[in-house]
DNA sequence: GATGAATGAGTATTCATTCAT
DNA sequence: AATGAATGAATACTCATTCAT
């Protein structure tokens, strides 16, 4: 069924590994986990369902694979904070960073934000958890008062709504990523003059 | 098997539409709306799966209706915000009643925040996003500049975020609810200010 | 796809759970338990597979259920045994009536001599152990000869031979069964006088 | 992965046609048959499924040769036995061989012991029934009373009950081996005396 | 106002087997 | 002598839904 000598197949060799996550990250982000079936999956690639039990021993094994390449940036950035001083400078650089691999994990990041209650039984919740509370521990100071503190927090939510919520409104994506960071930026320094 | 005569079978009576919706939203907002099925629905009840389908024609019923329910005061907090002026002092009214109804549904809010995916294919999605154009159009002035526009959205995205996200962090349950209005009003004056 | 006033499935109502239990022993008896698929059982009734988890929450239960069943005579007889007198007298109505309830389970039977390894695995291998060794605690006496202990081990397994290896030998059955039941009896009474 | 240079392959070399059966054997006389697979019969070896079908054909060569290669001895008793005149000296004799060969290769016996259901499928049943047909008609006189038949068929049960079942019974395996053997050899001399 | 019995379509997963390299 | 990649057919099991009673 389909091509034997045609080319597509003979590109297919040796990747099939990441087009599985591709496709796979594609239709979870789109219909959620659950909705999204293996025979789905395997249709859309044109092999097999055993084929993808080839690759991965699991449905939750490919979430979890994706899931660990496409966050590998952040977990190095948090590294990178971790050893920063806890500066304003630091906290503007984190939020430069954050929302660039944001924007490069987009997809990922779509299907968190929509499948919330699906990540949090499938390990990747708790590997998760414990990455943004690496973040709110460099980010928030546990001295300063409660409305400063949420105010950090509503920083890093400001980039997470970015990504979805503003596609609604008009204007040009690099403008309205530039606005984003500045409300951001406005938001920890506010935290730090203790406005 | 389970009492005839006990009084809590008697107590059951005429109120069962309603403890499927209690059981229901409980198990959706705990597990996802697709993990959760029927069954375990009906398990929890002590009743079989046809007695829900005496009263709701199918599962998605279940989920709408618990939706429209809880929902409607939201809906007159906004056909309530239509009719005011778009003043700076309109828009803090709305911040303290949208955060005082999110606190009455948290549950319906928690499930709709974490099954994204599901609430969009459910027809529920679409009413919704209605609803929150709704609030936009009274919240965002199209005609000022992108960052006070972001800070509006960031506004109603803090009180979201600190329903759910501020767990982790330490202090008096109030306390950080007054600081997230706190938040969420320096927000919309930034914007209305031109800061 | 078959009557439905034709009386067939009239008389099938409400006997539904028996007979997916007899198909189900005729067919792992023939085939074994592993190479048995409920949907075979299930065709084999004309029902859907589903229909089999109505009445059994899994395969397992569905074996264990019919082990439970019919081995109830026998541990009312070993039961019967403990309160007995160890007497050769004793020990020969075992030999009798555990021969009548062996005939009486004969399909039983031949699923377990010919699935032992899966009954091994399947918790049902526990209860039947402790069967037997309820018997040998009745048939045994641990201050006898090791070869008169072996003497009674091997007449209540001449009377499982008798089960299933005799078929090859020619003769009335009835002749078979008897001279079965001599040899065994053959067996006790010389560990009985220390032959 | 896994040493190219230490010795362990080095020592492979040659010989995994017979570590395939020796770890097959293992694996189905612990888990059945049916529910041993292919798969962890290569891991456990660790080498690839492909590499089974090098060395066999189908997952049914591989216990057919096994069950050749261990029942050759038996088949060389039944062959001698068939030379030698049907004197009670030679079926003590053949008792005395056919326990020694059934110690030798315990595990066979065992696998087919507990997975009679499919052993009858693959036939290995028919050639073993060809065998244990040898085996009776050496040592039962068809024109002997019914019960002296049954006790010869006993006899040859009491060595097989002697492997599996005698482990419960307390004593020195040796001394039970000698005790088995006794109770058999009695069997067949009351036979033959017309006890 | 509810149950008992059943269905049809689906799910993730496993298996023996194949074949080009 | 063995591997990497894949397949086709099967399996146990689950689910939302239906309907006569």
């Amino acid at each position: 069924m389909g091509g034997t000598m045609d080319g597509t197949k003979q590109q297919r060799r040796g990747n099939t590994r990441q087009r599985i996550q591709d496709v796979a990250l594609e239709l979870f982000a789109e219909q959620g986990y659950e909705k999204t079936s293996l025979r789905e999956i395997a249709e859309r690639l044109d092999v097999t369902k055993a084929a993808l039990y080839y690759h991965f021993k699991t449905k939750e094994e490919i979430i979890v694979s994706i899931f660990q390449d496409l966050t590998k940036p952040i977990e190095e950035l948090i590294e990178w904070g971790r050893e920063q001083p806890h500066t304003l400078d630091t906290k503007r650089e984190i939020i430069r960073r954050y929302s660039a691999a944001l924007a490069e994990a987009t997809p990922l990041f779509r299907f968190m934000q929509e499948n919330q209650a699906t990540v949090r039984e499938l390990q990747i919740g708790d590997s998760f958890k414990d990455r943004m509370r690496g973040l709110r521990d460099i980010f928030i100071d546990t001295d300063a008062p409660l409305t400063d503190q949420v105010r950090c927090v509503s920083a890093i939510f400001t980039l997470h709504a970015g990504m979805f919520f503003l596609q609604d409104i008009e204007g040009d994506p690099e403008d309205k990523r530039a606005a984003v960071l500045d409300v951001a930026f406005d938001l920890v320094s506010q935290a730090h003059h203790g406005a």
